[in-house]
DNA sequence: AAATAGCAGATTGGATCCAAAAAGTCGCGG
DNA sequence: CCGCGACTTTTTGGATCCAATCTGCTATTT
């Protein structure tokens, strides 16, 4: 029997990182100051860099020699670079996909959509985010490229902080079903073209309402000390 | 000016682990004793283990929670998938940057050049691999998409390994020069699909060369459970 | 004789401690 | 009043030390 778990500290401030960063407790272009994040955490600095080097080769965090590690900043310049880098990999993730996809596999992705509508009306935007994550990458797994799924997990990482957003929008909700819907409907028909077709559009409408929110909203990122 | 530079512990240990998994010190599958590995360096564990995260992250190496970290293996299907993740991000690459490159961008590429074919001369296999990854990431560079640049970084990295072999092959020398030529011509001429097509049969022969290579050598690697 | 429990050694993971570098502060002189 | 420089403080980087876990072997039991 394998062992029920071993949960090493790394991964649990790893976690942890990650959240804080996703909700905003680490506002992007802050630093973070390993002592006070490490006793925050409860644990001490060791495992903490280990996990910040993750998460740096990730791009999720700069680091600086001597200087610190700070949360990165996404300008429109790199967040659009960050979708076109997905537009071409998702494109390649379907392509390969769809081959693979036995029915049990589009019954399950079916399943998930569902579960981002019940998330949707319950309104936790955290369930909304992950179960919508699920549903594509249950996709994107089907290609069975290992190193293309990770990347494509990265890219993901890097926009979650202003993804999020996007799900508060109004009207967004719906406008998400109804491609998902479409996805699955081209998944059904083994239709690459119109898979991809979709999940662009998909993507688009994410990514203007993104754009849209980092033009106006301009946030005043204080340095609070 | 600048500070001379202030060269991190962890960095000069990245390079080392780096050289020593290209040269095959560290050959695939083998365990990194931690201990061992740090003293032969003359430092201690912990900038080894942040080095080695770093290495993680870019796939190179392996990490099993409380057994440690080994060397990536990669078979004929990982190697397959790289390279058709090249292809795509490498096209992309090819295509964002022809429009920025200016004549004086151009000269210098072919300086590059000029520099694989005298490393080609001199037969110093680091010196080629070196000069070649320069001359295709300057032009990767020109499309001013730090991302795709890092990705395409680590794609290389994970096959740089066993790259190497292939610029001993007998006869690859002439063709890279004759690739590089073409690439170059289709530069100058500001012609995307010409420049994507040359540097794709550029990359064909490598994997050709490599796929073969890890055919018919099947090195014997130890299982290591 | 085979299988399993448990003991000993090796190896990794984490915490504490010390050194080096950067940023901020104060004071002196122009 | 402002700039420059040495000193202090803060923070990061690295080394050593201790704890937790895994591996391999041995002995005991059936």
């Amino acid at each position: 029997m394998t062992h029920v778990k071993a949960p090493t500290t790394q991964e649990v401030v790893l976690r942890h990182l990650r959240a804080d960063i996703l909700t905003g407790v680490l506002p992007p272009g802050q630093q973070i100051i390993q002592e006070s994040l490490a006793s925050r955490y409860g644990v001490s600095r060791a495992p903490l860099r280990e996990a910040m080097r993750v998460l740096e080769g990730e791009g999720q965090i700069i680091h600086l020699p001597h200087r610190g590690y700070f949360v990165a900043e996404l300008d429109l310049v790199n967040m659009r670079e960050v979708y076109r880098l997905r537009e071409i990999l998702e494109s390649e993730a379907i392509r390969a996909a769809i081959p693979n996809l036995t029915d049990a596999d589009i019954q399950a992705i079916a399943a998930m959509a569902d579960e981002v509508g019940s998330a949707a009306a319950s309104g936790e935007l955290l369930a909304i985010a992950l179960a919508n994550r699920r549903f594509h990458f249950m996709i994107f797994e089907a290609s069975q490229m290992p190193r293309l799924i990770r990347i494509l997990t990265q890219l993901w990482d890097a926009t979650d902080v202003y993804r999020s957003v996007y799900f508060s929008a109004h009207g967004s909700l719906q406008i998400i079903a109804h491609e998902h819907a479409g996805i699955l409907d081209a998944l059904r028909a083994r239709d690459v073209p119109q898979a991809i077709g979709w999940q662009d559009t998909h993507r688009d409408h994410a990514l203007i309402s993104i754009a849209h929110q980092l033009d106006t909203l301009r946030r005043p990122v204080v340095t609070d000390r």
